[in-house]
DNA sequence: ATGAAAGCGCTAACAG
DNA sequence: CTGTTAGCGCTTTCAT
């Protein structure tokens, strides 16, 4: 189990079955003729030597790595890990690795392992950056020279993404908050620095003006991966006056919603309705269950996945795919007409 | 952003420097002296060039990849997207790249995926196997020749290995549901041929032992990482009859038998106690708030990189670590004494 | 159908 | 302190 005693080498199978090292070599990738006995004279003296082909060799000739990177925020978020999850599987049956590195979406680190990618010869990217506006950022993607497909980002080179429709997702959600008479929602959201939190934006802004209504900006309100600092930004919100009667979050920052509603002894949705932008497995169990915008990681994966594969095996240079997957409003216990807010005593 | 159009390589720095191939690699490596004039020459000319080293080269004559491999059953149950960030977090910060690859518990692809980290050199492993009894998979693993740690699962082999202290949490949990005085506890959990499930099944008969109780064998269930497996298998043992009044289940699996329950009318926790093997941010949440044995995942991936970290950079042949880290009940508001159940009618 | 030879890009003795 | 030389393990013309 310790240091590396020198392995066999395509040099000693060649030796043992008595032939030259192309012919190892063709057997190892099997595409050229070798006659038959000889075949199995080399596989024999492989099997007997436990070779093992140095990928590290074989990528050195053919300038080949076979391994796709994939750059993300944070690897133990669901978003993430389920994308992560689902693009691994699909690149894997296709005989590729995945590496994985997480940004903190800090930028320096961000270029860091940019890089650091370029170095390794990764022979492909899978990547969400923390912004899709920065242009120190595109040029060290653009100057890479590997295919690579944006998650959930859009920017201004030619590069081929696979994004989520926010934008209807937000709408619907808003349209449905503002159906139910809500006046004064929140929203909690990604940056505008990326694709998400603009979309959303764009939808919370659309959906007040189709109705001639306007809503507090400072109510819209980001970033925020996380549930604590959603936690405190709801809890600031809900004590502000009047406070929000609606408030829309990310998934996880949805979680710290309630618990600062719960902590002021808001109850949802009587006192407050809520939205989570994104779904989970559990949504439904929660008290109250959990109305949200749902969308589908694995799909965003799988697809990622497959664009970057036919990029990488040279059905490249078509155009730029830009793939947008459908998300959409699931109700379920979490919004309440705010009518239901009347009988009780202001403030 | 397409075809690699051949990179700059070293010997161009060199040239254009005016220096050796061997100055230039001793700037990028910075360890040996180099006279300043030279040095500050040789960056020039990498800044010009664009030059980055080629990590591939390198490690084809270092033979080090820098490189570990992380090998779980499924990237995206958060159990091992924590673990794993936490690791390449950890990682990272000391030069390595993780690779990641998903098993799905099948043997055969675990094999190959450990193959394949040979083919690939990695300079170590970080593993979550799907049983620890499996020889063929033993072998394989000992015959890799790098150093390796093990999440959650012992092998007869001296291997690093970094577990969560199963058997005391369950023990907690299963104490906890006698003292409420409930006779008829199931157990739904991992198959006995990985640690977790033996040390869960050790501690539930531990249990009642202590106490002179017995308890129903085919209710010790199992295996299962998924929500909707254990939604069947819940469903069956709820109608069951008599049935159970309490069931301990991992952490997915618990979100299956809410729903079971739910949908036969039975409430949590009036009609029946429910533990979750594993905590999650919005466990507190639900309804009712789940009590649940709690450890702690990212911690459990940052000690195994350390240790492999020590491995690799040679501190190694100390002899063997077995982290064992704790587990904890947490008390919430699953779970009732059985005497509540008294007045209903049987049935 | 098979082999000999020339590297892929880099590092590490070993001289100077 | 710097350069020359010999490979790491493999693939790939180019002959035979």
């Amino acid at each position: 189990m310790r240091k590396d005693a020198t392995r066999t080498t395509i040099r000693e199978v060649a030796k043992r079955a008595a032939v030259s090292l192309t012919t190892v070599s063709r057997v190892i990738n099997s595409a050229e003729a070798v006659r038959p006995a000889l075949r199995t004279r080399v596989i024999d003296a492989m099997n007997e030597l436990g070779y093992v082909p140095d990928a590290i060799a074989q990528s050195l000739r053919t300038q080949s790595t076979m391994t796709v990177g994939c750059i993300v925020p944070d690897i133990s978020l669901p978003a993430f890990s389920n994308t992560i999850g689902a693009a691994e599987e699909r690149l894997r049956a296709a005989g590729y690795t995945m590496q994985v590195m997480a940004t903190q979406e800090l930028p320096e680190r961000e270029i860091a392992i940019l890089n650091l990618c370029r170095r390794r010869r990764l022979s492909g990217l899978i990547t969400t950056l923390g912004r899709d506006d920065d242009t120190a950022i595109q040029q060290v993607l653009a100057s890479l020279m590997v295919p690579a497909v944006l998650l959930d980002r859009r920017l201004p080179v030619p590069i081929d993404s696979v994004c989520t429709d926010h934008f209807q997702g937000a709408l619907q959600a808003t349209d449905y908050l503002l159906q139910l008479a809500h006046q004064r929602i929140a929203l909690i959201t990604l940056s505008e620095h990326a694709l998400p939190g603009r979309e959303r934006r764009r939808a919370f802004r659309q959906a007040h003006a189709a109705r001639g209504l306007t809503f507090n900006p400072d109510w819209i309100v980001g970033p925020g991966f996380e549930t604590d600092h959603a936690y405190r930004i709801a809890y600031d919100l809900l004590r502000s006056h009047p406070r929000p009667t609606a408030i829309m979050a990310g998934g996880f920052p949805a979680i710290g919603v309630m618990r600062a509603a719960r902590s002021l002894g808001i109850s949802i949705p009587q006192d407050l309705s809520l939205i989570s932008f994104g779904d989970t497995d559990f949504a439904d169990l929660l008290a109250p269950p959990l109305t949200v915008v749902r969308w589908d990681n694995r799909e965003t994966g799988k697809i990622a996945a497959e664009i970057l594969l036919s990029r990488m095996t040279g059905n490249a240079d078509d155009k730029v795919s830009q793939v947008i997957l459908p998300s959409e409003l699931v109700v379920r216990g979490s919004c309440a007409s705010v009518y239901r807010e009347q009988p009780r005593a202001p403030r």
